[in-house]
DNA sequence: GTCTATACTGTGATAGAC
DNA sequence: GTCTATCACAGTATAGAC
């Protein structure tokens, strides 16, 4: 009755192992990288064997598209969104607030990809976000026509997810209120991304 | 007479040995990532055997540390000489240009040590880097006093660095005539270093 | 069904042959 | 200087314990 949702129900220990293991995965993938984490070390830090951890997912790349597949789709779903509402006036503020509500909501699985989706060419999690990546620039790439805008609209981008990653890599001072810190974002990418007057 | 200089003289065959393989290193290293390049791998590209590498450098990290030191000695300089000239009004656009001026020619070791200056940590010129951008934040740091000054100041930096290495990642529209980029890269981070009335 | 021990190939690294 | 062992550990697949 006050039960979960049924997505989480079948198989309890099942479903446990697996999001423990995805948990502790995508931390050391975000953090010492995937090609830099071994499965002993995940199998460690989940309190499991390595054996164990590939009956669970089939291979360390099965382990990747599990913690970070959740992201992708949702990403893909607000390019799909934003597609829709083509350029309307309001639509690129609204989706400058969603975009960094994502980057927020996913910041381990946007780390991750951000600094290791051109080394882990081939996976296919990897390559769908690469593709994002590409749809995302297309549909600005109509408003950024000259050299400047599109290096407003990549530096926007781009310094965002750095940013953001940032906190996590070398947090400094980047590290205030989320909220503060949220609001600046989105205050500056929406500078970058509107079009200007050269000075 | 004409010979190049000194600097490159003793030990012909070792010094052209090293040559190669550091390039060829320092793009595997970049593109693949630093966990996700083998020896063998840098050793087959460069012609020569896996042991014959580890000759010439005593570990996989020595053959790191010799390929993107220089950048990083580079930086240094760059960031002592900014020191120096403390915030004088035009120094700061000056530096600026210098800054780029280094993404540019230093563009393999940069890519290497932004996107994986956090999952090598330990490494010893990966942490030189990392303290670098500490005392780069450092400097701006009084001047960028505001939660958005600190986000304009992290998107100047962070997105400079990673618009640069993105021309390598997913070159799509970045790949402009590398005039036309420069000029409007340096343009843009101008415009987020100086402080500016919040709208 | 859930988990683990074992054996396979390839990696970084060391020691020693040529 | 360069390469051939050799070793510990990585990812992976199989077989089997409970």
């Amino acid at each position: 009755m006050t039960d979960d949702a049924v997505t989480t129900a079948q198989t309890p220990a099942r479903q446990r192992a697996r999001d423990e293991l995805l948990a502790v995965a995508l931390e050391q993938f975000a953090m010492a990288g995937f090609a830099g984490t071994s499965l002993q070390q995940i199998a460690d830090a989940a309190g499991y064997s390595k054996s164990s951890v590939l009956y669970h997912f089939a291979s360390k790349e099965a382990l990747l598209e599990a913690a970070i597949g959740p992201a992708i789709d949702k990403l893909a779903d607000l390019l799909r969104d934003l597609g829709q509402v083509r350029r309307s006036p309001e639509s690129r503020g609204a989706f400058v607030e969603e975009f960094i509500d994502f980057l927020f909501a996913y910041r381990l699985e946007v780390h991750t990809f951000i600094n290791q989706g051109q080394s882990l060419r081939g996976v296919p999690v990897i390559d769908r976000a690469n593709a994002l990546l590409g749809v995302l620039t297309g549909m600005f790439e109509a408003e950024m026509a000259t050299p400047e805008e599109k290096v407003r609209f990549g530096m926007a981008l781009g310094g965002a997810a750095y940013l953001l990653v940032a906190g996590m890599t070398f947090g400094r001072d980047v590290d205030m209120a989320d909220d503060e810190f949220r609001q600046a974002l989105a205050h500056t990418v929406s500078e970058l991304l509107t079009p200007h007057a050269a000075s």
